[in-house]
DNA sequence: TGTCAACGGCACGCCACGTGCCGATAGGAT
DNA sequence: ATCCTATCGGCACGTGGCGTGCCGTTGACA
């Protein structure tokens, strides 16, 4: 693996995909306590400096290496069964959330943000805003096509939607199933469905 | 302060309290960063092994520390209108998590608990389950007096309700404003509220 | 072939962890 | 009033990760 061609590199960027490799690969292994960059450098026979010469803190290397593997994990279909749709990305995304590499990393990378406002709100832009700003348009889509009310804000909803996943899935000891899911969908449909309510 | 007496004690009790007590001093000068146990014992004026002989780990201290100002801060008003009655609540439940002691201590325990299962149990069982089933004891009374829906599964909505307010608080950099309590709440109501949609 | 930045290896000081040992002391028991 | 003993504060230790220097080496590109 010497990289692709076309970008000027020198051995600094092949470096930097392996080290994102082993970094997922320590994190499914040896999960979140084993997660620091001494052990990043061992597993990849690698002096320290080389990891901090890319990253000034274990933190932004965990977000890099977050970005390798969530970002394609992300895409609502569009069946026209906005209930449908959303309760099959929920599934997919606590299945994702739960498996290494994405939980471990996940959940160090949550950590780590307690303790930093700025981490915090790199996460929340990178990460949290994209997967709300992904249910909200599908959602809005949803909206126009007359499966939920007009003149509904549609923002607090698709907080409401991701925050609740993140919540049970953070915080609280239940699994993200499928009646969690279904509870949750059951709510949102309640409060916005445009065919009123179904009880 | 020489503890209540009744239970039988010696210099044990005192020195808990005091610890206790110090804790939370740090936690509300220093913040997050400075919790750590060697910190506290030289605040404190004492050797690790008084604070090892009473809590296995920091997180222990922590969660301790937690639960002696927090309980007080969780009592719903009822004044029969459930939408405003939550709504105080939220509002003076946000303040309380975003000011010192229970913010920084509150954030310090989250993050420990990424990484260690049982001590993410003991969160949930001892704080975020007291706070959902008080939400729940309130919205259960207002489906019975017909504010609410009768046919409606309280507990998911109680669970989002609580699981949107830390979503916001601990991976977002929104605050726990009115506006977001508001478009909660209207969600909330649309869907559970008796009185049809307003909409 | 020469140049030079990137590299691996090693060592350092720092700090928190968790534990062991010490002599002092407080407070219940006699 | 005196003894006894668990608790106490203080100190030191080994472990391990942090972040930073300083080597001599290596590989990419001119």
């Amino acid at each position: 693996m010497t990289g692709t061609p076309g970008t000027p590199r020198r051995r600094g960027a092949a470096r930097t995909e392996e080290l994102l490799r082993v970094t997922l690969e320590l994190a499914a292994e040896v999960g979140y306590a084993g997660l620091n960059i001494e052990a990043v450098a061992r597993r990849a026979g690698v002096g320290k400096h080389t990891i901090y010469r890319r990253w000034p803190s274990m933190a932004a290397l965990l977000l890099d290496a977050l970005n390798l593997v969530w970002a394609s994990d992300l895409n609502y279909r569009d069946t026209g069964d906005v209930r449908a749709d959303l309760r099959e990305q929920f599934l997919r995304s606590s299945l994702a959330l739960t498996s290494p590499p994405i939980g471990p990393v996940y959940r160090a990378v949550i950590a780590e943000a307690q303790a930093d406002p700025t981490l915090r709100a790199i996460l929340h832009e990178r990460f949290l805003v994209t997967v709300e700003q992904s249910t909200l348009d599908r959602i809005t889509r949803a909206q126009r096509t007359g499966e939920l009310v007009t003149d509904a804000n549609l923002e607090f909803a698709a907080e409401v939607l991701c925050g609740t996943l993140y919540y049970r899935h953070l915080l609280t000891t239940r699994p993200i199933d499928e009646s969690a899911i279904d509870g949750l969908l059951e709510m949102f449909m309640a409060a916005y469905g445009s065919n009123g309510k179904s009880r």
